[in-house]
DNA sequence: CTTCCACTATGACCACGGTCATAATAGCGG
DNA sequence: CCGCTATTATGACCGTGGTCATAGTGGAAG
Protein backbone atom coordinates (compact mmCIF):
# COMPACT_ATOMS: atom_id res chain seq x y z
CA UNK A 1 0.00 0.00 0.00
CA UNK A 2 2.99 2.13 0.34
CA UNK A 3 2.84 4.81 -2.51
CA UNK A 4 6.61 5.15 -2.23
CA UNK A 5 7.75 8.19 -3.97
CA UNK A 6 8.53 6.56 -7.37
CA UNK A 7 8.32 7.64 -10.52
CA UNK A 8 4.57 9.07 -12.25
CA UNK A 9 4.89 6.28 -14.65
CA UNK A 10 5.15 3.56 -11.69
CA UNK A 11 2.65 5.44 -9.96
CA UNK A 12 0.30 4.83 -12.76
CA UNK A 13 0.31 1.53 -12.92
CA UNK A 14 0.05 0.92 -9.07
CA UNK A 15 -3.06 3.27 -9.04
CA UNK A 16 -4.51 1.67 -12.29
CA UNK A 17 -3.96 -2.06 -10.40
CA UNK A 18 -6.00 -0.35 -7.78
CA UNK A 19 -8.79 0.87 -9.92
CA UNK A 20 -9.11 -2.38 -11.69
CA UNK A 21 -9.11 -4.55 -8.36
CA UNK A 22 -12.43 -2.19 -7.17
CA UNK A 23 -14.13 -1.20 -10.42
CA UNK A 24 -12.80 -4.06 -12.81
CA UNK A 25 -11.14 -3.18 -16.29
CA UNK A 26 -13.98 -1.75 -18.44
CA UNK A 27 -15.43 0.67 -15.60
CA UNK A 28 -11.79 2.23 -15.22
CA UNK A 29 -10.86 4.80 -17.22
CA UNK A 30 -7.31 6.73 -17.99
CA UNK A 31 -8.03 10.46 -17.00
CA UNK A 32 -8.91 8.32 -13.73
CA UNK A 33 -5.61 6.77 -13.01
CA UNK A 34 -4.21 9.66 -13.59
CA UNK A 35 -5.67 11.54 -11.40
CA UNK A 36 -5.30 8.68 -8.95
CA UNK A 37 -1.48 8.24 -9.49
CA UNK A 38 -1.50 12.70 -9.29
CA UNK A 39 -0.30 11.81 -12.17
CA UNK A 40 0.01 14.43 -15.46
CA UNK A 41 -2.45 13.45 -18.08
CA UNK A 42 -0.29 13.70 -20.57
CA UNK A 43 2.29 11.06 -19.59
CA UNK A 44 0.11 8.46 -20.46
CA UNK A 45 0.08 8.30 -23.89
CA UNK A 46 3.63 8.89 -23.33
CA UNK A 47 4.71 6.32 -21.22
CA UNK A 48 1.79 3.74 -22.17
CA UNK A 49 2.20 4.47 -26.16
CA UNK A 50 0.20 1.00 -26.48
CA UNK A 51 -3.18 2.59 -24.76
CA UNK A 52 -5.44 1.58 -22.45
CA UNK A 53 -4.33 -2.72 -22.82
CA UNK A 54 -0.73 -2.08 -22.57
CA UNK A 55 -1.39 -0.20 -18.69
CA UNK A 56 -3.73 -2.74 -17.57
CA UNK A 57 -1.23 -5.19 -18.70
CA UNK A 58 1.25 -3.49 -16.82
CA UNK A 59 -0.98 -3.56 -13.65
CA UNK A 60 -1.50 -7.00 -13.93
CA UNK A 61 2.16 -8.06 -14.35
CA UNK A 62 2.79 -5.83 -11.48
CA UNK A 63 -0.18 -7.73 -9.31
CA UNK A 64 1.58 -10.93 -9.99
CA UNK A 65 4.84 -9.92 -8.30
CA UNK A 66 3.15 -8.30 -5.56
CA UNK A 67 1.37 -11.63 -4.51
CA UNK A 68 4.72 -13.47 -5.48
CA UNK A 69 6.60 -11.01 -3.33
CA UNK A 70 4.22 -11.45 -0.14
CA UNK A 71 4.76 -15.16 -0.39
CA UNK A 72 8.28 -14.36 0.81
CA UNK A 73 7.26 -12.14 3.46
CA UNK A 74 4.49 -14.60 5.06
CA UNK A 75 7.18 -17.23 5.10
CA UNK A 76 9.98 -14.90 6.83
CA UNK A 77 7.14 -13.81 9.58
CA UNK A 78 6.60 -17.70 10.31
CA UNK A 79 8.72 -19.13 13.14
CA UNK A 80 7.64 -23.02 12.07
CA UNK A 81 6.03 -22.65 8.80
CA UNK A 82 3.64 -24.82 7.80
CA UNK A 83 1.26 -25.14 4.50
CA UNK A 84 -1.66 -24.39 6.88
CA UNK A 85 0.05 -21.80 7.99
CA UNK A 86 1.22 -20.20 4.93
CA UNK A 87 -2.32 -20.26 3.87
CA UNK A 88 -3.60 -18.84 7.22
CA UNK A 89 -1.42 -15.59 6.24
CA UNK A 90 -2.23 -15.45 2.49
CA UNK A 91 -6.40 -15.37 3.73
CA UNK A 92 -5.39 -13.09 6.96
CA UNK A 93 -4.04 -10.24 4.23
CA UNK A 94 -7.27 -10.29 2.67
CA UNK A 95 -9.99 -10.88 6.02
CA UNK A 96 -7.13 -7.77 7.53
CA UNK A 97 -8.04 -5.81 4.42
CA UNK A 98 -11.84 -6.07 4.55
CA UNK A 99 -12.08 -5.44 8.21
CA UNK A 100 -10.00 -2.29 8.41
CA UNK A 101 -10.61 -1.22 4.54
CA UNK A 102 -13.90 -2.47 3.68
CA UNK A 103 -15.08 -4.64 0.92
CA UNK A 104 -13.94 -1.98 -1.97
CA UNK A 105 -11.54 -4.20 -3.64
CA UNK A 106 -10.61 -7.71 -4.75
CA UNK A 107 -7.68 -9.16 -7.03
CA UNK A 108 -7.04 -7.38 -10.42
CA UNK A 109 -5.47 -10.62 -11.75
CA UNK A 110 -9.13 -11.72 -11.31
CA UNK A 111 -10.89 -8.67 -12.46
CA UNK A 112 -8.57 -8.60 -15.52
CA UNK A 113 -9.14 -12.39 -16.21
CA UNK A 114 -13.03 -11.84 -16.12
CA UNK A 115 -13.29 -8.51 -18.05
CA UNK A 116 -9.91 -9.21 -20.57
CA UNK A 117 -9.91 -13.01 -21.26
CA UNK A 118 -11.95 -13.18 -24.21
CA UNK A 119 -11.76 -9.60 -25.84
CA UNK A 120 -8.02 -9.37 -25.41
CA UNK A 121 -5.63 -11.97 -25.99
CA UNK A 122 -2.27 -10.11 -24.49
CA UNK A 123 -4.56 -9.06 -20.99
CA UNK A 124 -5.36 -12.51 -20.92
CA UNK A 125 -1.88 -13.62 -21.42
CA UNK A 126 -0.45 -10.99 -18.68
CA UNK A 127 -3.22 -12.96 -16.33
CA UNK A 128 -2.00 -16.67 -16.75
CA UNK A 129 1.71 -15.26 -16.36
CA UNK A 130 0.69 -13.20 -13.04
CA UNK A 131 -1.36 -16.53 -11.65
CA UNK A 132 2.48 -18.17 -12.88
CA UNK A 133 4.19 -15.75 -11.10
CA UNK A 134 2.31 -16.33 -7.67
CA UNK A 135 1.97 -20.17 -8.27
CA UNK A 136 5.37 -20.42 -8.56
CA UNK A 137 6.82 -19.05 -5.30
CA UNK A 138 3.73 -21.12 -3.18
CA UNK A 139 4.73 -23.85 -4.57
CA UNK A 140 8.55 -23.69 -3.75
CA UNK A 141 7.77 -23.03 -0.41
CA UNK A 142 5.49 -25.79 0.05
CA UNK A 143 8.64 -27.82 -1.18
CA UNK A 144 10.18 -26.23 1.65
CA UNK A 145 7.94 -27.08 4.26
CA UNK A 146 8.41 -30.78 3.25
CA UNK A 147 6.11 -31.70 0.43
CA UNK A 148 6.43 -33.82 -2.31
CA UNK A 149 7.85 -31.96 -5.37
CA UNK A 150 5.53 -33.46 -7.78
CA UNK A 151 2.45 -32.74 -5.26
CA UNK A 152 3.95 -28.68 -4.19
CA UNK A 153 2.17 -27.41 -7.55
CA UNK A 154 -0.85 -29.14 -7.24
CA UNK A 155 -1.78 -28.09 -3.73
CA UNK A 156 -0.44 -24.44 -4.53
CA UNK A 157 -2.90 -24.63 -7.04
CA UNK A 158 -5.51 -25.36 -5.09
CA UNK A 159 -4.29 -23.15 -2.75
CA UNK A 160 -4.84 -20.15 -4.55
CA UNK A 161 -7.77 -20.98 -6.65
CA UNK A 162 -9.31 -21.47 -3.61
CA UNK A 163 -7.95 -18.24 -1.92
CA UNK A 164 -9.51 -16.27 -5.62
CA UNK A 165 -13.19 -18.15 -4.94
CA UNK A 166 -13.65 -17.52 -1.36
CA UNK A 167 -12.44 -13.55 -2.57
CA UNK A 168 -15.22 -13.36 -4.59
CA UNK A 169 -18.07 -14.89 -2.13
CA UNK A 170 -16.90 -12.81 0.76
CA UNK A 171 -17.18 -9.40 -1.73
CA UNK A 172 -20.10 -10.43 -2.42
CA UNK A 173 -21.43 -11.11 0.99
CA UNK A 174 -19.31 -8.61 2.35
CA UNK A 175 -18.22 -10.74 4.94
CA UNK A 176 -15.14 -12.58 5.69
CA UNK A 177 -17.10 -15.77 6.56
CA UNK A 178 -15.67 -17.55 3.54
CA UNK A 179 -12.33 -16.65 3.53
CA UNK A 180 -11.79 -17.63 7.10
CA UNK A 181 -14.02 -21.06 6.85
CA UNK A 182 -12.10 -21.90 3.48
CA UNK A 183 -8.98 -21.33 5.68
CA UNK A 184 -9.95 -23.19 8.46
CA UNK A 185 -10.75 -26.17 6.41
CA UNK A 186 -8.22 -26.52 3.81
CA UNK A 187 -5.72 -26.13 6.52
CA UNK A 188 -5.76 -29.68 7.84
CA UNK A 189 -5.24 -31.29 3.81
CA UNK A 190 -2.43 -29.24 3.73
CA UNK A 191 -0.35 -30.25 6.14
CA UNK A 192 -1.35 -33.78 5.93
CA UNK A 193 0.64 -33.45 2.24
CA UNK A 194 3.88 -33.10 4.34
CA UNK A 195 6.39 -36.28 4.02
CA UNK A 196 6.64 -37.11 7.66
CA UNK A 197 10.12 -39.00 6.77
CA UNK A 198 11.79 -35.35 6.62
CA UNK B 1 -27.69 -24.72 -22.84
CA UNK B 2 -31.46 -25.07 -23.95
CA UNK B 3 -32.55 -21.75 -25.62
CA UNK B 4 -36.16 -23.24 -24.97
CA UNK B 5 -39.09 -21.66 -26.60
CA UNK B 6 -39.44 -19.13 -23.40
CA UNK B 7 -40.75 -15.73 -24.11
CA UNK B 8 -38.47 -12.99 -25.38
CA UNK B 9 -38.47 -11.45 -21.33
CA UNK B 10 -36.98 -14.92 -20.28
CA UNK B 11 -34.65 -15.10 -23.36
CA UNK B 12 -33.16 -11.93 -22.38
CA UNK B 13 -32.56 -12.51 -19.25
CA UNK B 14 -30.95 -15.53 -20.40
CA UNK B 15 -28.94 -13.47 -23.09
CA UNK B 16 -27.69 -11.32 -20.12
CA UNK B 17 -26.19 -14.36 -18.45
CA UNK B 18 -24.60 -15.43 -21.61
CA UNK B 19 -22.97 -12.03 -22.67
CA UNK B 20 -21.81 -11.38 -19.21
CA UNK B 21 -20.16 -14.32 -18.36
CA UNK B 22 -18.31 -13.89 -21.40
CA UNK B 23 -17.06 -10.28 -21.28
CA UNK B 24 -18.18 -9.11 -18.54
CA UNK B 25 -21.46 -6.74 -16.73
CA UNK B 26 -19.69 -3.28 -18.14
CA UNK B 27 -18.72 -4.79 -21.54
CA UNK B 28 -22.42 -5.97 -22.02
CA UNK B 29 -24.87 -3.55 -24.10
CA UNK B 30 -28.11 -4.24 -23.96
CA UNK B 31 -29.08 -3.25 -27.93
CA UNK B 32 -26.38 -6.43 -27.87
CA UNK B 33 -28.53 -8.64 -25.43
CA UNK B 34 -31.63 -7.82 -27.61
CA UNK B 35 -29.69 -8.89 -30.65
CA UNK B 36 -28.68 -12.14 -29.18
CA UNK B 37 -32.05 -12.73 -27.27
CA UNK B 38 -33.49 -11.87 -31.17
CA UNK B 39 -36.00 -9.61 -28.87
CA UNK B 40 -36.86 -6.44 -30.32
CA UNK B 41 -35.32 -3.47 -28.61
CA UNK B 42 -38.30 -1.98 -27.81
CA UNK B 43 -38.95 -4.79 -24.74
CA UNK B 44 -35.83 -3.86 -23.13
CA UNK B 45 -37.32 -0.73 -21.57
CA UNK B 46 -40.91 -2.48 -20.95
CA UNK B 47 -39.68 -5.32 -19.57
CA UNK B 48 -36.60 -4.24 -17.17
CA UNK B 49 -38.09 -0.08 -16.50
CA UNK B 50 -35.26 -0.58 -14.23
CA UNK B 51 -32.84 -0.21 -16.69
CA UNK B 52 -29.56 -2.47 -16.81
CA UNK B 53 -29.07 -3.02 -13.52
CA UNK B 54 -32.61 -4.42 -13.02
CA UNK B 55 -31.32 -6.79 -16.00
CA UNK B 56 -28.14 -7.41 -14.92
CA UNK B 57 -29.67 -8.20 -11.75
CA UNK B 58 -32.21 -10.96 -13.14
CA UNK B 59 -29.69 -12.35 -14.97
CA UNK B 60 -27.28 -12.84 -11.70
CA UNK B 61 -30.37 -14.29 -10.23
CA UNK B 62 -30.89 -16.93 -13.07
CA UNK B 63 -27.66 -18.11 -13.07
CA UNK B 64 -28.01 -18.81 -8.90
CA UNK B 65 -31.15 -20.49 -9.75
CA UNK B 66 -29.25 -22.18 -12.74
CA UNK B 67 -26.49 -23.63 -10.62
CA UNK B 68 -28.63 -25.03 -7.61
CA UNK B 69 -30.98 -26.79 -9.93
CA UNK B 70 -27.62 -28.16 -11.44
CA UNK B 71 -26.85 -29.77 -7.58
CA UNK B 72 -30.01 -31.62 -7.94
CA UNK B 73 -29.19 -33.02 -11.62
CA UNK B 74 -25.57 -34.22 -10.47
CA UNK B 75 -26.86 -36.38 -7.66
CA UNK B 76 -29.45 -37.87 -9.90
CA UNK B 77 -26.66 -38.87 -12.13
CA UNK B 78 -24.70 -40.20 -9.34
CA UNK B 79 -25.46 -44.14 -8.34
CA UNK B 80 -23.37 -43.63 -4.89
CA UNK B 81 -23.11 -40.09 -4.81
CA UNK B 82 -20.04 -38.92 -2.13
CA UNK B 83 -18.90 -35.43 -1.51
CA UNK B 84 -15.88 -36.22 -3.95
CA UNK B 85 -17.95 -37.58 -6.74
CA UNK B 86 -20.18 -34.39 -6.47
CA UNK B 87 -17.67 -32.17 -6.60
CA UNK B 88 -15.74 -33.90 -9.48
CA UNK B 89 -18.98 -33.34 -11.18
CA UNK B 90 -19.50 -29.95 -10.41
CA UNK B 91 -16.19 -29.39 -12.02
CA UNK B 92 -16.63 -31.42 -14.99
CA UNK B 93 -19.35 -29.37 -16.28
CA UNK B 94 -16.61 -26.98 -16.77
CA UNK B 95 -14.03 -29.02 -18.15
CA UNK B 96 -16.69 -30.35 -20.54
CA UNK B 97 -17.76 -26.91 -21.85
CA UNK B 98 -14.46 -26.01 -21.91
CA UNK B 99 -12.79 -28.92 -23.78
CA UNK B 100 -15.99 -28.50 -26.53
CA UNK B 101 -16.50 -24.94 -26.80
CA UNK B 102 -13.85 -22.83 -25.58
CA UNK B 103 -12.81 -20.70 -22.71
CA UNK B 104 -15.08 -17.92 -23.87
CA UNK B 105 -17.26 -17.72 -20.68
CA UNK B 106 -16.76 -18.05 -16.73
CA UNK B 107 -19.49 -17.52 -14.14
CA UNK B 108 -21.79 -14.65 -14.59
CA UNK B 109 -21.61 -14.22 -10.81
CA UNK B 110 -18.56 -13.98 -10.52
CA UNK B 111 -18.28 -11.17 -13.56
CA UNK B 112 -20.73 -9.22 -11.37
CA UNK B 113 -19.69 -9.71 -8.07
CA UNK B 114 -16.02 -8.49 -9.79
CA UNK B 115 -17.47 -5.47 -12.30
CA UNK B 116 -20.41 -4.02 -9.35
CA UNK B 117 -19.08 -5.23 -6.26
CA UNK B 118 -18.40 -1.80 -5.13
CA UNK B 119 -20.45 0.62 -7.38
CA UNK B 120 -23.77 -1.28 -7.56
CA UNK B 121 -25.18 -2.52 -3.90
CA UNK B 122 -28.24 -4.02 -5.64
CA UNK B 123 -26.02 -6.04 -7.79
CA UNK B 124 -23.83 -7.05 -4.87
CA UNK B 125 -26.69 -8.61 -2.96
CA UNK B 126 -27.76 -10.52 -6.19
CA UNK B 127 -24.76 -11.99 -6.52
CA UNK B 128 -24.53 -12.63 -2.60
CA UNK B 129 -28.03 -14.22 -3.07
CA UNK B 130 -26.93 -15.98 -6.31
CA UNK B 131 -24.00 -17.64 -3.98
CA UNK B 132 -26.48 -18.33 -1.06
CA UNK B 133 -29.06 -20.53 -3.65
CA UNK B 134 -25.75 -22.23 -4.68
CA UNK B 135 -24.35 -22.87 -1.36
CA UNK B 136 -27.45 -24.04 -0.21
CA UNK B 137 -28.26 -27.52 -2.27
CA UNK B 138 -24.57 -28.66 -2.06
CA UNK B 139 -24.73 -28.14 1.91
CA UNK B 140 -27.80 -30.36 2.00
CA UNK B 141 -26.49 -32.72 -0.61
CA UNK B 142 -23.38 -33.78 1.78
CA UNK B 143 -25.74 -34.08 4.40
CA UNK B 144 -27.74 -36.67 2.86
CA UNK B 145 -24.46 -37.87 2.03
CA UNK B 146 -23.06 -38.24 6.15
CA UNK B 147 -21.45 -35.12 6.77
CA UNK B 148 -22.54 -33.48 9.77
CA UNK B 149 -24.41 -30.67 9.41
CA UNK B 150 -22.52 -28.33 11.43
CA UNK B 151 -19.92 -29.75 8.64
CA UNK B 152 -21.74 -29.09 5.65
CA UNK B 153 -22.10 -25.42 5.05
CA UNK B 154 -18.01 -25.13 6.17
CA UNK B 155 -17.70 -27.78 2.72
CA UNK B 156 -20.03 -26.21 0.36
CA UNK B 157 -18.45 -23.09 0.49
CA UNK B 158 -14.58 -24.01 0.56
CA UNK B 159 -16.40 -26.67 -2.83
CA UNK B 160 -17.70 -23.02 -4.83
CA UNK B 161 -14.50 -21.19 -3.52
CA UNK B 162 -12.10 -23.68 -4.89
CA UNK B 163 -14.24 -24.35 -8.28
CA UNK B 164 -14.89 -20.58 -8.83
CA UNK B 165 -11.21 -20.07 -8.58
CA UNK B 166 -10.16 -22.59 -10.98
CA UNK B 167 -12.16 -21.05 -13.40
CA UNK B 168 -10.60 -18.24 -13.25
CA UNK B 169 -6.98 -20.21 -13.84
CA UNK B 170 -8.58 -21.90 -16.35
CA UNK B 171 -9.93 -19.04 -18.60
CA UNK B 172 -6.80 -17.16 -17.73
CA UNK B 173 -4.39 -20.19 -18.50
CA UNK B 174 -6.74 -21.43 -21.44
CA UNK B 175 -6.34 -24.74 -19.97
CA UNK B 176 -8.56 -27.28 -17.60
CA UNK B 177 -5.30 -27.63 -15.57
CA UNK B 178 -6.13 -26.44 -12.48
CA UNK B 179 -9.89 -27.48 -12.80
CA UNK B 180 -9.05 -31.06 -12.63
CA UNK B 181 -6.11 -30.72 -10.27
CA UNK B 182 -8.37 -29.26 -7.43
CA UNK B 183 -11.35 -31.77 -8.31
CA UNK B 184 -8.32 -34.14 -7.77
CA UNK B 185 -6.75 -32.58 -4.72
CA UNK B 186 -10.02 -31.66 -2.82
CA UNK B 187 -11.63 -34.91 -3.38
CA UNK B 188 -9.99 -36.97 -0.28
CA UNK B 189 -10.88 -33.81 1.65
CA UNK B 190 -14.11 -33.94 1.26
CA UNK B 191 -14.92 -37.66 1.48
CA UNK B 192 -13.27 -37.88 5.05
CA UNK B 193 -15.55 -35.72 6.17
CA UNK B 194 -18.35 -37.97 5.79
CA UNK B 195 -19.28 -39.45 9.65
CA UNK B 196 -18.52 -43.29 9.36
CA UNK B 197 -21.04 -44.44 11.58
CA UNK B 198 -23.83 -43.98 9.01
C1' DC C 1 -65.94 -0.78 -34.94
C1' DT C 2 -63.67 1.27 -31.23
C1' DT C 3 -61.07 1.27 -27.12
C1' DC C 4 -57.61 -0.12 -24.53
C1' DC C 5 -53.53 -2.25 -23.20
C1' DA C 6 -49.42 -4.82 -23.96
C1' DC C 7 -45.84 -4.68 -26.79
C1' DT C 8 -42.71 -2.88 -30.34
C1' DA C 9 -40.19 0.69 -33.14
C1' DT C 10 -37.09 4.30 -33.69
C1' DG C 11 -34.63 8.32 -33.28
C1' DA C 12 -32.42 11.54 -30.30
C1' DC C 13 -29.91 12.99 -26.39
C1' DC C 14 -26.05 13.07 -23.62
C1' DA C 15 -22.23 11.51 -20.89
C1' DC C 16 -18.20 8.91 -20.89
C1' DG C 17 -13.85 7.60 -22.46
C1' DG C 18 -9.92 6.10 -25.55
C1' DT C 19 -7.21 8.12 -28.82
C1' DC C 20 -4.95 11.52 -31.61
C1' DA C 21 -2.96 16.05 -32.97
C1' DT C 22 -0.59 19.69 -31.72
C1' DA C 23 1.83 22.36 -29.03
C1' DA C 24 4.21 24.15 -24.99
C1' DT C 25 7.81 23.61 -21.37
C1' DA C 26 12.03 22.14 -19.37
C1' DG C 27 16.38 20.71 -18.70
C1' DC C 28 20.81 20.01 -20.76
C1' DG C 29 24.79 19.27 -23.53
C1' DG C 30 27.31 21.90 -27.07
C1' DC D 1 22.13 31.04 -27.21
C1' DC D 2 20.81 26.79 -29.76
C1' DG D 3 18.97 22.73 -30.65
C1' DC D 4 17.27 18.25 -28.87
C1' DT D 5 14.92 15.11 -26.27
C1' DA D 6 11.90 14.01 -22.54
C1' DT D 7 7.99 15.31 -20.65
C1' DT D 8 3.54 17.69 -19.98
C1' DA D 9 -0.75 20.31 -21.58
C1' DT D 10 -5.05 20.58 -23.98
C1' DG D 11 -8.55 20.37 -26.98
C1' DA D 12 -10.91 17.80 -30.34
C1' DC D 13 -12.70 13.68 -32.52
C1' DC D 14 -15.58 9.90 -32.57
C1' DG D 15 -17.57 5.63 -31.30
C1' DT D 16 -20.25 3.41 -27.70
C1' DG D 17 -24.01 2.85 -24.92
C1' DG D 18 -27.76 3.78 -21.41
C1' DT D 19 -31.78 6.24 -21.31
C1' DC D 20 -35.78 8.84 -22.73
C1' DA D 21 -39.61 10.52 -25.69
C1' DT D 22 -42.76 9.56 -28.78
C1' DA D 23 -45.26 7.03 -31.69
C1' DG D 24 -46.84 2.91 -34.03
C1' DT D 25 -49.10 -1.91 -34.04
C1' DG D 26 -52.08 -5.58 -32.96
C1' DG D 27 -55.19 -8.30 -30.78
C1' DA D 28 -58.86 -8.89 -27.55
C1' DA D 29 -62.74 -7.21 -24.99
C1' DG D 30 -66.98 -4.52 -25.15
Amino acid sequence: MAMSERGPRERMVFSAAQLIRRDGVASTGMREVAVHASAPRGSLQHYFPGGKEQLVNEAVGWAGRYAAGRVGRFLAALPEPTPSRLFAQMVRQWTDEYETAGFAGGCPVAAATVDCAESTGSTREAAAAAFAAWTGPVSEALVDMGVPRERAGALATLMISTLEGAILMARAERDVRALTTVAGELGPLLDSAVDKAL
